[in-house]
RNA sequence: GGGCCAUUAGCUCAGCUGGUUAGAGCGCCGUGUUGAUAACGCGGAGGCCCUUGGUUCGAGUCCAAGAUGGCCCA
């Protein structure tokens, strides 16, 4: 600044505005790859941690996302959010070691690598295919990580854990070993889609529903004699026409499964009657009977007794063919909008059927192999093709009399996705974790209780889960994944897990796994005897004729085992964790996997509290799907809005609740976002030309100042507690408020003329300045967790010799608020009336700001504290003169009464302010202050 | 079809254990500044608190049923 340039009437130069080359655009999808690169050359985080190693740990156990395809909405959320809570208690000075994992087995990998290159499952060597499955989820993984990493994750990236690692799937085969000597493991039917072209079992994923033509047949299911008594007697009409020979008509569109019949399904509720039509005797549903009757040409029915499904529930009738009983039994899925009200019920068949069936005891007939082919089981029909069987089944029953209408059934039916065959269910033999041995449902359900569930309302959920849900089933007959260490005895047909057999496994994956793509590919390439020791015989027979099964586990068991692969063995972790934090889907999934096989092998809950969030849904509330088009992905969304904005987004929403995200919704949280923004660089351009020197000790300031920060801390505590309770919208709210009514329109306000006009190194400015420091300092480490771009950005903006040792904002310690007592209290009072006071002068009309002189009639109690304040008062009501006194008519704590007066004097031409002018000749048009200010600026 | 969750201004959300004219931010309109200026201050408009029924002296808040949307199952 030359002096000559502020002779005459513009002081402008004269000055302290505001200065920062803190941008006001934010540029956020251009700026912020910059960030991340910083904080990854400079390790921040790594090096962030080490400083915080002998502190108490705190450990957010991470959910594997599933690697297979682009981040989602959905997921950016889920990471902002474990981001988010990890930078808190890393800035907090807590041991906050967050190592970031992925779930890569499993069916939909193995299916799109297959159709990626395209492989047939029939032809590929199993070896192949599992490392091409390898390299194709290590694909997705690099693809998920780097999204990680650009939304501003931090975290061990560098040593992530995976489900494919050598180390993981020792401990899955591990686990099971322990599961086997428990006792917790058992082999056991269950329904399964299967394909009899491929001959495999197949998933609810690989299967494509198509139309197809049926028979469809109504079948009499005929009770003898005494049968038949037991039924009449039921309905009520024991004695009527007992001599006509009575059936249950039975409807079904899959003749082939007739064989495999073991009951029929009633609707328990829904009434039935028993018909006389000409010389027999019919039991149909009642809303049915007429529809049913009018299929096949006869003579009237009468109703000669009836009752509801649940009477005949436990009735028996025959067979139609094969020499034995159906039993009635009760299933709520029966409809009665279609067929006879009565289901025909083949437990080997059909998932319902499978359910009903070991509800009720019946037996699970399977008399259908691989291939589709009868086996002897089926009788008369052994060794046809189940499919060639229906014609000759249906041709059968008319012979016998046993068909009572037949006509041809368009339907919806499952088909292969591969060959695009019709695919059966088949019961199969499969291996399940044993819920009620050793009472692991109860004792599961039991350390639910000791979990901290948010929202609230999670432990009622997760209570549900475990105590509804059916035995969990771990086997799968797929190739991409962990082997179940399964051994068959060819002798006796005993297929069984063996605890030592299993750590074996364990031991050769963790030694030896480095050998080839995937450490479990030894399963399939070793020598028996790697796994079994020399002598080692079937534990039924004593056989020694083993071999291996080639069933994987269930991926969902080796997600539900990371807490066992990833907390217990780091000593940098801990178990069990600190926090879990999923989407509400989890309680089915991980939630409940890990909890059942913690429960199981360590008797505890491997969290001690988590967290469930909603579900991204569109602008309209509609979930979002890629077929419906409403689908955003994450990376897209990152270089349309910024990853701050998107974080901000996070916190304006309950997390808790569906979520809703649209461009609309963004623009505004955008707007919000350059609110806080340009505050930030507000603070940036006041405290320019500080230097540490200039700071001064907190009981040094200016009574104003140390109100602010009395107000700071007060925001500091409050949104270090929301953090640490994971209320983030409380953050954002908290913040919002902060930052509007305290900062922008209070405190930077008031300070503008003492800060412009001020002596430019005067204790008055340099009060606020120390003042305006540590509220952005605080503020920078507050907002870090949550919009870490935009507060590492601020902080560099800060002046070198400011920021000290903290060469990123990551290395500022979190602000917690000194303890709230009585000073407090009573400052935060000040504050809060000062502000209320200042509203009445803006609110004035007419006149404003310094056209305005204020009486402040003040009670006598509070006189004193609002005179110590000096010349802060009238700072704080932004008016050019100020008188106090007091009015003993108010109360002690009344508000003080803001009289409002026109200002005496002129317009300073240089602070504005209405004071005398004309002091000095030589600058008339300034008050006395600026004059002051002016000439020793110039040398005067 | 079942279990759980949500439903308050145009949008995102506060409204604790039921108690006077239901609040905030963003947006909108008006206005003041022009020394935070693609900013900042001040003011204003805008709500059958999803619907119906119930409990109560009194319900956005409690209960029941329903509607819409979501998650998990069937």
């Amino acid at each position: 600044m030359s002096a000559k340039e502020t002779v005459g009437t513009d002081y402008r130069a004269t000055l302290n505005l505001p200065k920062t080359e803190f941008p006001m655009r934010a540029e956020l999808p251009k700026r912020e790859p910059e960030r991340v690169r910083f904080w990854q050359t400079e390790n921040i985080y790594q090096r962030r941690l080490a400083r915080n190693a002998s502190n108490p740990k705190w450990i957010l156990h991470d959910g594997p996302p599933y690697a297979n395809g682009e981040v989602h909405m959905g997921t950016f959320l889920n990471r902002v959010l474990k981001d988010v809570f990890v930078k808190f208690h890393l800035l907090d000075g807590k041991y906050a070691n967050f190592v970031p994992g992925w779930d890569m087995h499993g069916l939909p990998i193995e299916f799109e690598t297959l159709r990626h290159l395209k492989l047939d499952f029939r032809t590929v060597d199993p070896i192949e295919l599992r490392a091409k499955c390898r390299e194709r989820a290590l694909y997705w993984l690099g693809i998920q990580r780097d999204t990680f990493l650009r939304l501003g994750e931090f975290g061990h990236f560098e040593r992530p854990y995976r489900t494919i690692d050598k180390e993981f799937e020792a401990t899955i085969v591990e686990t099971l070993g322990d599961l086997a000597e428990a006792g917790q493991l058992y082999k056991g039917l269950r329904s399964t889609l299967w394909c009899i072209h491929d001959e495999t079992a197949l998933a609810e994923a690989e299967i494509e529903y198509k139309d197809r033509v049926s028979p469809s047949i109504y079948v009499r299911f005929a009770a003898d004699a005494e049968q038949r008594a037991d039924i009449l007697t039921r309905v009520g009409a024991a004695g009527s026409s007992e001599t006509l020979p009575l059936s249950v008509l039975i409807w079904t569109t899959t003749p082939w499964t007739l064989p495999a019949n073991a009951g029929i399904a009633l609707k328990p509720e829904a009434q039935y009657g028993v018909y006389r039509r000409g010389d027999e005797l019919l039991v149909v549903a009642d809303v049915l009977a007429g529809e049913v009757f009018g299929r096949a040409p006869g003579p009237s029915a009468t109703r000669v007794g009836g009752g509801p499904g649940s009477a005949l529930v436990g009735a028996k009738v025959r067979h139609p063919f094969m020499e034995r009983d159906s039993e009635i039994v009760g299933a709520d899925y029966v409809e009665l909008d279609s067929g006879t009200g009565a289901v025909h019920t083949a437990p080997g068949h059909g998932a319902d059927d499978f359910d009903t069936g070991v509800k009720f005891g019946l037996p699970i007939i399977n008399p259908v192999d691989a291939r589709g082919i009868f086996t002897n089981e089926a009788g008369p029909y052994a060794g046809l093709q189940i499919f060639d069987a229906n014609e000759r089944i249906v041709t059968d029953l008319a012979a016998t009399g046993k068909l009572f209408a037949s006509e041809e059934y368009r339907h919806s039916y499952p088909h292969c996705w591969r060959c695009k065959n019709p695919v059966i269910f088949r019961a199969t033999s499969q291996w399940f974790i044993a819920m009620d041995v050793n009472r692991l449902r109860k004792r599961s359900a039991a350390r639910v209780l000791d979990v901290r569930w948010i929202p609230a309302w999670g432990e009622g959920r997760m209570l549900q889960m475990i105590e509804n849900h059916p035995e969990w089933c771990i086997s799968r007959q797929r190739t991409w994944g962990t082997p179940l260490p399964a051994l068959v005895c060819l002798d006796c047909r005993e297929s069984f897990i063996d605890p030592e057999v299993a750590r074996t496994a364990g031991r050769v994956y963790r030694e030896r796994g480095a050998e080839s793509a995937n450490a479990s590919d030894l399963w399939w390439t070793e020598p028996l005897a790697t796994f079994v020791p020399p002598g080692f015989a079937c534990p039924k027979c004593r056989g020694s004729n083993l071999e291996r099964e080639y069933n994987i586990v269930d991926i969902w068991f080796e997600s539900g085992v990371t807490h066992r692969a990833v907390l217990r063995p780091d000593p940098e972790l801990h178990w069990p964790a600190d926090l879990y934090l999923e989407g509400s889907d989890q309680y089915r999934g991980w939630f409940r996997s890990n909890l059942i096989t913690a429960v199981a092998t360590q008797g505890a809950a491997p969290y001690k509290t988590v967290v469930s969030t909603g579900w991204v849904v569109d602008a309209d509330g509609r979930a979002m799907h890629k077929s419906t088009g409403n689908y955003v992905g994450a990376l897209a969304a990152i270089n349309k809005y910024g990853a701050d904005v998107l974080r901000l987004w996070t916190s304006s929403v309950d997390f808790t609740a569906d979520m809703r995200f649209g461009d609309t919704l963004l623009d505004s949280i955008g707007s919000v976002y350059r609110n806080l923004r340009y505050r930030l660089r507000m603070l940036l351009g006041l405290i320019d030309d500080l230097t540490p020197a200039d700071v001064l000790a907190r009981e040094d300031l200016e009574p104003i100042d140390r109100l602010a920060l009395a107000r700071l801390d007060d925001l500091a505590r409050a949104l270090t507690l929301a953090y640490e309770e994971f209320r983030l919208h409380d953050v954002y709210l908290a913040l919002i408020a902060y930052d509007g009514e305290d900062l922008s329109s209070f405190y930077i306000d008031l300070l503008k003329d003492p800060m412009y006009s001020g002596e430019r190194a005067g204790k008055r400015r340099r009060s606020a300045q120390s003042a305006l420091f540590t509220i952005l300092r605080s503020l920078c480490a507050l907002l870090a967790p949550l919009l870490s771009f935009t507060a590492e950005e601020a902080w560099q903006h800060v002046p070198q010799r400011l920021r000290g040792e903290a060469a990123s904002v990551f290395d500022l310690e979190m602000p917690r608020g000194s303890e709230r007592g009585t000073h407090e209290v009573a400052e935060l009072a000040m504050w809060a009336r000062l502000k209320r006071m200042r509203g009445t002068v803006a609110a004035m009309e007419g006149m404003r700001d310094y056209q305005l002189q204020a009486h402040v009639h003040a009670s006598a109690a509070l006189e004193p504290a609002l005179r110590a304040l000096g010349d802060n008062l009238r700072e704080a009501l932004v008016v050019s003169a100020v008188t106090l006194l007091v009015d003993p008519a108010l109360g002690a704590e009344a508000e003080p009464r803001v009289e409002l007066l026109p200002a005496v004097g002129e317009k300073c031409t240089r602070c504005w302010k209405t004071l005398p002018l004309g002091g000095d000749v030589r600058h008339p048009l300034l008050c006395a202050p600026c004059a002051t200010i002016v000439r020793s600026l110039l040398g005067e």
